[in-house]
DNA sequence: TGACATTAGTTCTAACTAGTACAATAATAG
DNA sequence: CTATTATTGTACTAGTTAGAACTAATGTCA
């Protein structure tokens, strides 16, 4: 129970955990973008795209709850999204605050092609690891997301 | 070893792994981000001030390689850090191309006060992970990292 | 040595990011 | 019913981000 010191603070037990979440989402995250850019969109017009696929509209709020984006942030990535056709905002929601948005005709045929491509992409990757280190890595990943 | 459609894609087994590396991440991002705040820094100039500390400067190269910020992003964020008098860009490096960066008096007293702060409220949080968990996930997250 | 390639850091651009403040709408409490 | 409170999305800000083009300095090789 050493007190933590500005020498002895990068030697806590910890740190090797927090440096490999790091670089582990770093890395995928480099890769995963080097997918989109081929389509020509950013990882969250792509994250966007591919939670729009398969529903009628979500609304900005569950288009945030499931991709991570911040409204703030949303508003503006659905902005580019509807300059280039793919979204469109839609009216008529029964709470009159929400704005549900939904793919377009282009948007949809994007969404057709590029969705499992990308997936085929990652699965490459994905693959090389076997059953039982993803079973283990899944639910050690989940108590690290609940420690915070 | 069906072929991946738009329908089928989000069924592949990876699809888990991916969501709970993304979400692990993004919780600790932003807890992380929480704790600097405090200090008056961004997430990316603490960084800087904690690969900077207990060192005689290092460069961009350097830093880069230790943060993962890519060199043209490091300039704007070593130019807010001198802007706040925290680092300084040093000359008289052999290799005439380089451009060592060291903290400043005012530097090396933030490191040695949020440093050791930072990270016993990191501590608090990753301490309730078992060592078995953590180092089974440090493994993991180092397969994953290798993946891409 | 001279041509060519490589490396370090800067500059510029488009886009993302979180945060705050705000307006419109909805929900709740008294 | 009405005052207060909460929620949804937008506007705005400062800062980060990756990528590409660029300059200066270095390394290579013939």
């Amino acid at each position: 129970m050493e007190k933590i010191t500005a020498q002895n603070a990068s030697k806590q037990d910890f740190i090797p955990l927090l440096r490999g979440l790091v670089r582990a989402y770093q890395a995928f995250a480099n890769f995963d973008a080097r997918g989109h850019r081929d389509i020509g969109l950013t990882p969250s017009q792509a994250d966007v795209i591919f939670t729009l696929g398969n529903t009628e509209g979500l609304t900005f709020k569950e288009i945030g709850e499931h991709t991570l984006i911040t409204k703030g942030t949303l508003t503006g990535v659905v902005d580019r999204l509807e300059q280039k056709g793919l979204v469109k905002r839609v009216s008529g929601h029964d709470d009159r605050r929400c704005t549900p948005v939904r793919l377009t005709a282009r948007g949809v045929k994007l969404f057709k092609a590029a969705f499992p491509k990308q997936i085929a992409y990652l699965k490459t990757r994905f693959d090389r690891l076997n059953d039982n280190d993803r079973q283990q890595a899944i639910g050690l990943l989940k108590k690290i997301e609940n420690l915070f």
